[in-house]
DNA sequence: TGACATGAAATTGTATACAATATACTGTGC
DNA sequence: GCACAGTATATTGTATACAATTTCATGTCA
């Protein structure tokens, strides 16, 4: 019944998105869409249209006379994604706390944490799919806690960007004695923004908020510094153009 | 020599856009492709483009079965896509304090103000149109100021949203001396704005770009009480459905 | 040898034709 | 008279064909 006829727009889309956040294209690389179109066996009307959302995206630039390159980030664009991150959910966290929330999505976040912590009860044994998807429950509700179309639309946009999302430096470093206490670290955090917003404290849930994504920040770069081949694990870590991994 | 050939795309959005806007269509109704592929004289494959790139903006939706509409906003909405700007634009203001502006920057701001200070020196004689260009530059350098791709690309597409633009609210109401008088306090709060971010106080600098973005709610909320026709003058007023076009 | 012009190939922008799906209408049966 | 089904129509999704650029290579002239 709930049978979405996948369209070959999102089916390109995607499949191309794939491609680039897993290094298959290299930044600045120009993409024919002649080329393309028989790679993904697609014809070009719809190619084109999929390249245009990956535009909008940030993913793809258009060149002047024409056609496509890949984007090309810098660390600091990656940690400028984050802060807009940061900066959205913590106004999300903030209206909802200043026009307050109803009881049953309070019940339904509580739930959500309280899975979290079951979770990471035993950090040894972390079930890191469990955690990825509860994160971004947790996360999702967030910005669905405003109750603004047009805060949620937005916070979904800035997700997008390559890196910004809030699982985004997740993948690959499952292991790592600081990288599993970081996540105790995330989830008491997680606690002080649902508090925050439950008791109307507005300026606390913002920036309990942006610290958070700052969290995600440390991780990538602590990450980077202690093993560089998380550059081809991290799904869109290969658009980053090395200059200094490290710095900034 | 800089003869920028304007495409069918680009044609077909801004003048889909513009009637949007002006509110040649109504929220909801549903746009035609054929219908308005004749109408402008275009092919549907541009169009459809077109199309595209207004639905990213948001002043569209596509509907389940394909298809578009004409997005309806609330004024909630309205008031929410100025408070992201507000936001946006004190992320910039804030990391263009922390990080410093170059001296040439500083200089260009200090031109822009001075001649702001110029237009607005006799009240009762405002070149309005100067106003708007000068005050759309000052914000143009906010924008710049975090020296950020990704920052002044974001804020760019937030002030596409309906209503957002920092301008957005001006057109129509150049008489009201209360409206006058709001373009000192702006201007006053201009300064500030440049004065804490030149002296790196990157909190001032934050929290004066969400006042000044409240200052353009407070404005609306004021002129649309003085003068509900303002709806037809003001672009993209028409998509608000009204329910109470006073409260929140 | 290098710079420039010329032409060929490739690539993108646009239009149209076709296919698949959703919508609206009309007629029939109850 | 109303509900439902079947067909007709309209609309969107996709493919292909064509036109207009741009890009690259080759050759000529200084």
């Amino acid at each position: 019944m709930a049978i979405k006829r996948i369209s070959q727009v999102d089916r390109a889309h995607m499949e191309i998105r794939s491609r680039i956040l897993h290094g298959h294209f290299a930044p600045s690389e120009r993409l024919s869409e002649t080329a393309l179109s028989e790679m993904l066996s697609v014809s070009r009307t719809p190619l084109r249209e999929a390249m245009g959302r990956l535009v909008e995206e940030g993913l793809l630039e258009r060149g002047p006379a024409g056609g496509c390159r890949v984007s090309s980030y810098s660390m600091q664009d990656i940690f400028d994604s984050n802060e807009i991150r940061g900066m959205m959910e913590g106004l999300a966290a903030r209206l909802a706390a200043e026009r307050g929330v109803d009881k049953k999505s309070l019940q339904t976040c509580r739930r959500i944490l309280s899975r979290l912590d079951d979770v990471l009860a035993d950090l040894s044994a972390i079930d890191f799919d469990a955690y990825v998807h509860l994160n971004a429950a947790f996360h999702g509700w967030i910005a669905a806690a405003a109750d603004s179309t047009i805060i949620s639309r937005e916070i979904e946009r800035v997700c997008r960007l390559p890196l910004a999302s809030p699982s985004g430096f997740l993948s690959g470093q499952e292991d790592g004695p600081e990288f599993r206490a970081s996540l105790q670290i995330a989830q008491s955090q997680h606690h002080a923004i649902f508090d925050a917003i439950e008791s109307g404290e507005g300026t606390r849930a913002e920036a309990m908020c942006r610290e958070h994504a700052r969290l995600a920040r440390q991780n990538l770069r602590q990450a980077l510094s202690l093993d560089q081949s998380l550059v081809n694990k991290i799904p869109g870590l290969s658009l980053v153009s090395s200059e200094q991994g490290l710095t900034a």
